[in-house]
DNA sequence: TTTCGCATTAACAAAATTGTTTATCAATTG
DNA sequence: CAATTGATAAACAATTTTGTTAATGCGAAA
């Protein structure tokens, strides 16, 4: 926060901040209109441009935020190497899932915004060059003793990596299509988590381990 | 195609549609420009208007296709229910794989401009209403029966479809990401879709089966 | 207390985007 | 061969959205 010298009643920027990143995370950067990012925030738009020059500087703002989000996720996802694999697994799904459920509008918004998007793409994508990799190394580590060991299947690892992201994902991006097709699941979004949770750990685990 | 008297080197409509099909799947009916898409297909920008009226009926004729094409993919899903789960399992995959392959963008377009919109959403959702049901349904009489036999495990029907639905659209959602991550999967397409074939049937497969 | 500077507003300006109109051309039709 | 009519372009108009400026006020500091 800035030294807050003369007057302020209540702290403008943080006001925009907040309100910026709802408007960005539902309608894009492209549907986003910074009029109403200003009514949201109960100030003139003018306020907007003082404090953050323009639309797309008040965009990064958010962006930079969310990415380091992600970032430190994925991070979070390698730790912990020392518990056998199925907690881990239990782990990595519930902090993912957890966090998805706090943050359920960002992976939509990082693929639009992010992935989907070169020029935006190219400025990020160096945060990433090395995590994934890593995590991966990490994760190969302790499959490929238990491959060799029997008890594991001889899986594809980046296959196995996209079927576990996918099932992680899917239904955040997707929430509004499966209410629609399977009745309103986030009624009781607690529930709901804590089932899939249990679902995909089952889905994962038995595709890995050889049965008996 | 309506009838053409009067002259006409190419067909203009038919221009504008293509064009506009590819700048609203990849932009959004938001970030998709009317001038652009104009450019695109090698006419004034007033064309556009003279065909569709207005951006909005443009999008709408898009969408209704594209709608359209969804619809027919999931009633697709339900045929065969004759042939045995596992091989009515592969062809589901197949086909719906296939199908995306052939539409890249098209889960996005729809998740982002339908279903994550309430106003379009209530006007396409009368087009999808008993469908998934009926699917749901068919699917589950072939499932209970294998479950009573001790053929199947007892697994939520809802969750099934859910991991089922997140492993085979997700990729294509995340394709730019999943290429960033993983080193650029698309340069072979055909054999990562073969592959990913494979591994989603191995994976939902083993869900299901009980280990002997 | 007077001066200074940040925060704020409201009006304004500029740019981008969508939508309209008028004139023209060319082919079909009577 | 007129008259008609659909297709087209180009200029124009309207609207929306973003960005700027000038004036105001209020608190802090000299």
């Amino acid at each position: 926060m800035t030294q807050d010298t003369h007057h302020k009643e209540v702290d403008t920027e943080a006001m925009i901040l907040q309100a910026a990143e709802r408007e960005f995370l539902a309608k894009g950067f492209a549907g986003a209109r910074t009029t109403a990012i200003a009514e949201a925030a109960g100030v003139t738009h003018g306020m907007l441009h003082y404090y953050f020059r323009t639309k797309e500087k008040l965009f990064e703002k958010i962006l930079s935020e969310k990415i380091g989000l992600m970032r430190n996720l994925i991070l979070n996802s390698a730790l912990d190497s020392a518990i056998p694999l199925d907690q881990r697994l239990r782990r990595i799904i519930s902090v993912h899932l957890d966090f998805l459920a706090a943050n359920p509008g960002l992976p939509k918004f990082l693929i639009d915004e992010v992935f989907c998007n070169p020029a935006r793409m190219s400025k990020v994508s160096e945060q990433f060059r090395g995590i994934v990799p890593a995590v991966t190394l990490m994760f190969e580590k302790d499959l490929r003793s238990g491959i060799e060991a029997g008890i594991y299947r001889e899986v594809d690892i980046t296959m196995l990596i996209i079927d576990i992201i996918s099932l992680n994902v899917f239904s955040f991006i997707a929430m509004p299509m499966l209410n629609a097709c399977f009745g309103s699941l986030d009624s009781d979004m607690n529930s709901f988590i804590e089932r899939r949770k249990e679902d995909i750990f089952d889905t994962v685990w038995r595709k890995l381990v050889v049965s008996s």
